[in-house]
DNA sequence: CAAGATTCCTGGTGGC
DNA sequence: TGCCACCAGGAATCTT
């Protein structure tokens, strides 16, 4: 579920509502997600008080007076903030109190997120986070990388945007709405992307991405930020969900095919797709 | 080695 | 109403 936009939703929630707390109990009711959550950091982390929320990737950090929680959301993750107790959700699997009353709960029905907390060092080395590519709202992202990245790639475009070694963040939903966008096919073999059309997609994938957080990120179904709101830019797609719906700019249906196992979704007049 | 397929898990939806 | 197949925003790990 959770693209960048929506991880970084998630974040801004969080740096303003728990930086500066100290936590004062954790438990935990399902340590089995994508890796087991080691059940010895319960007492390690009472009496630590949260410094700051940062992201990398889909990666949320943060970082606490010892150590540094590093938190994924995986398809169907979210962080509850709450201001007091409340009944427990049924996939909250992690609950940790603060000692002014306030409550964080990692929920997350699917179980494909992940919880680690590692030291700095264990943190830079580790193999999630060295491989990962440039973030697409950095600098660094533009065309001239882009287009080194494809130069040598075969694999449809809108693959190479999903790739986290080259760019980190773009997920299914913004890959599809970035191809449209920059009126590209995503099937069209990266080698054969120009410098023209590798402008074009950095200067798209900017745009969507800083709206969509803009509005607070895209709910389809699970996603809330951690104040429980959903976001809004689901009424900002053009292509994503809309098969068989007219295209906003020409009218033509919006087809959908599947593209390495995901679902895509395209205008075959805009995108110029065979 | 690149690219495609499978896997982890739960729940919503649509067909019959 | 029930049962079942299929689909879902991610990404590591296989197999080809």
């Amino acid at each position: 579920m959770p693209e960048l936009p929506e991880v970084e939703t998630v974040c801004r929630g969080l740096q303003q509502n728990i930086v500066n707390q100290t936590i004062k109990q954790v438990k935990i009711h399902q340590s089995q997600l994508r890796y087991k959550i080691p059940q010895d950091i319960v007492s390690d982390l009472c009496e630590q008080k949260i410094l700051a929320i940062k992201r990398r990737a889909k990666y949320i950090l943060v970082h606490l007076t010892k150590k540094i929680l590093l938190v994924h959301l995986g398809m169907s993750g979210t962080l509850n903030f709450y201001t007091e107790a409340t009944k427990r959700k049924k996939h909250e699997h992690v609950i940790i109190n603060f000692t002014n009353g306030n409550v964080l709960c990692y929920e997350d029905t699917r179980r494909f997120g992940c919880i680690l907390y590692l030291n700095k060092e264990e943190l830079i080395n580790h193999r999630l986070l060295y491989n990962l590519g440039i973030e697409p709202l950095s600098s660094t992202f533009d065309a001239y990388y882009l287009i080194q990245q494809c130069a040598k790639r075969k694999q449809p475009l809108k693959s190479v945007l999903m790739n986290s070694k080259i760019v980190v963040g773009i997920g299914n939903i913004y890959a599809s709405e970035i191809c449209f966008l920059s009126k590209i096919s995503p099937f069209i073999p990266a080698q054969q992307v120009t410098m023209t059309q590798c402008e074009n997609i950095v200067k798209a994938t900017k745009e969507v991405l800083s709206a969509a957080i803009h509005a607070g990120g895209t709910t389809l179904r699970d996603f809330k930020s951690s104040e429980g709101k959903n976001g809004y830019f689901q009424q900002q797609l053009h292509v994503y969900g809309r098969v068989n719906e007219s295209c906003f700019n020409c009218q033509e249906l919006i087809v959908k095919k599947v593209l390495a196992q995901r679902s895509t979704f395209y205008c075959v007049k805009c995108q110029n797709v065979n």
